[in-house]
DNA sequence: CTTTTTGCAAATGATTTGCATTAAC
DNA sequence: GTTAATGCAAATCATTTGCAAAAAG
């Protein structure tokens, strides 16, 4: 079952690595991780691992573009696995998690810019701010001070 | 002129400083400007002014609703004075920069999510990402290794 | 055996926090 | 005279960098 990823590595040109598998895993399993996730799954699975080889192995995954790398402002970054499809993203204000939005129209929606400035535009990126039923439930319980 | 921004402040509860005055200045004449950006407009301007003091005026701004805080993802945040349009913004990957882009129908385009999971959704933020010319022929000129 | 990955430690860089001083109302 | 704003120093926190050791091909 790992050898799907043991393929993807390599179809990509990268080094299969105990750590790297279990990068691949944490993330397969536990879509929108932020590192420390990754870690704390990864050092589960394989015992050992530095932050530094988990940072490295996301930035690598990100780059190579076997991963999106989603970064909410105000929040650690978060990683999915790379899918073809259109889906947009609902971000919780309050603690940073993210859901996937399907897009309404199943393509980029009315995303083609009225005015480039001369910029090189390679992506539209589409962001919900909320709060998440989580957060909202704890904060009503605090603001009554 | 800066009466303006005098009743601007007054009107939002808040007290008039010079330091405040200064920093309403800076992003009224340099939209998108960063913190550093703003520090030495307003060290121009007054002479002095604490990094704290900055960041304080342009988090008490944010958060009372007289700016936009725009934090592209790997750049320093950015600010622009909160107006009633509804623009959208396109960001240079490589530097950060940030122009303004109308919206293609004027108002949120299909941004009422398929499913909100339970969230409060409060905002739909649409980011173009792409390169600058600056950052492209700079680009051009430094791959060619 | 060559190149890539890993691990450790230290550095970076934007932003925040605590607290005493000063200025606004 | 209160309360809010400022300035200074130190802290925080995610992430990066430099370099030597270990592992992959």
């Amino acid at each position: 079952m790992d050898t799907a990823h043991e393929q993807l590595l390599r179809s990509h040109g990268l080094r299969v690595t105990a750590t790297r598998l279990a990068v691949l895993d944490a993330v397969t399993h536990t879509p929108h991780a932020d590192s420390e996730t990754v870690l704390s799954h990864v050092r589960r699975h394989i015992g050992t691992a530095s932050v530094q080889t988990i940072y490295d192995a996301l930035n690598t995954f990100a780059t190579r573009g076997l991963m999106n790398r989603i970064e909410p402002a105000g929040h650690p970054a978060r990683y999915e696995m790379r899918v073809g499809d259109n889906h947009h993203h609902l971000v919780c204000r309050t603690c940073g998690s993210v859901e996937d939005i399907d897009c309404t129209v199943g393509h980029s929606p009315c995303l083609t810019p009225t005015d480039d400035h001369g910029y090189d535009i390679d992506l539209a990126e589409v962001t919900f701010w909320g709060t998440c039923p989580r957060c909202r439930s704890t904060q009503a319980a605090t603001v009554m001070d």
